[in-house]
DNA sequence: TGTACATCAGTGAACGCGCGTTCACTGATGTAC
DNA sequence: TGTACATCAGTGAACGCGCGTTCACTGATGTAC
């Protein structure tokens, strides 16, 4: 039966938020609505009063899961600064929590088969990641650039071997190069 | 009909080639065995003649891709050094030819749900790329794992992005960064 | 070396299954008077 | 403010479709004598 605003507005918001985890969990092509709806505690029918397709749900997903990522790195910026940041992306809990990271590592190689509004999202947040570290007496926007790609590199491979010690060795070579860059 | 032994080892790696490209290009979960039998001149059904399942293939496909990309980045490491490595791995025809490119830049997100030999595949692919890099008088095998994931990180976000400038800021700015690893 | 037969690569149709999407229906919410 | 009715969020079943996989069949290859 038909919900109020508010309860609309908070359903919707629980599939974006179900999604949002899926998709960087298991990918987004491996990632069913059935799945996320039933994670949100609803039935397949109604995600069309939210969304008109499965790709208008990745794109909010994607930015909502970016918005809420690039917000938590920032603060850890502000408050541990640039090694503090580099630390937290590289730890071993960012890497073993896929679901709640960050997108980009998590969904890198599934962005460019997605449609436009999703890789401008995909670009703004790797932006923002850029200007963050940017955002340092000295650090110029190109090692920026560089340097934030060595994050999402090393936690994307990190999370592809199968060694833990060479799963480590990756992690702890990326802190160490970041200082470097 | 039965074919001679060299016929059928032929259409195993045109399959696996086929497998390979297709794979790297749209994604693992994305590609139908179909699509991949069709490009190798095949119908469906012969294809569990040669490959136990799909995983197997994907196994082999993940391998064969590997090992053509390292033999390459070997073969420009020795002529032309590590900037030319880097240059060759960071050019934008490397970047626009994801379906021959490397594999750990064109499925690195996908590799953690891949079964065990295949993501054994790609931490020996890894291994292979970081001793290439490694192999220069003064560079350490840390500073190696970290130059390694820069490079895979900034062509999967080069990739990624809808904004060519961008894009290729992405790949300068990691060529720029790798001299410093 | 020649013959008879078993093997098996490849075809093309079919299997069950889960996908994204649609739809008739229910009943509380929101709106118009 | 109260009433009558239109709206629409969510359910649950169904749609066509393509997936990975299986199978009966064909006929050239490989093998045994």
């Amino acid at each position: 039966m038909r919900r109020s605003k508010l309860d609309t507005a908070a359903t919707r918001a629980r599939i974006v938020e179900s999604a949002s985890r899926a998709f960087r969990a298991n990918g987004i092509a491996a990632t069913g609505l059935a799945e996320v709806m039933t994670a949100a505690n609803l039935t397949n029918g109604g995600f069309y009063r939210h969304f008109a397709s499965k790709e208008a749900l990745v794109t909010e997903a994607c930015v909502t899961a970016l918005d809420s990522v690039i917000h938590r790195l920032s603060a850890v910026a502000t408050e541990h600064g640039l090694p503090g940041l580099a630390a937290y992306y590289l730890s071993i809990g960012h890497r073993d929590d896929t679901a709640n990271g960050c997108p980009l590592a998590a969904l890198g190689a599934e962005l460019p088969r997605t449609q436009g509004p999703t890789r401008a999202a995909a670009a703004a947040g790797l932006r923002a990641l850029t200007a963050i570290i940017a955002a340092t007496p000295g650090a110029s926007e190109q090692s920026a650039l560089a340097a934030a790609s060595l994050l999402i590199g090393a936690v994307t491979m990190a999370r592809a071997v199968d060694e833990p010690a060479l799963s480590d060795a990756i992690l702890a070579a990326a802190l160490a190069g970041f200082g470097r860059l």
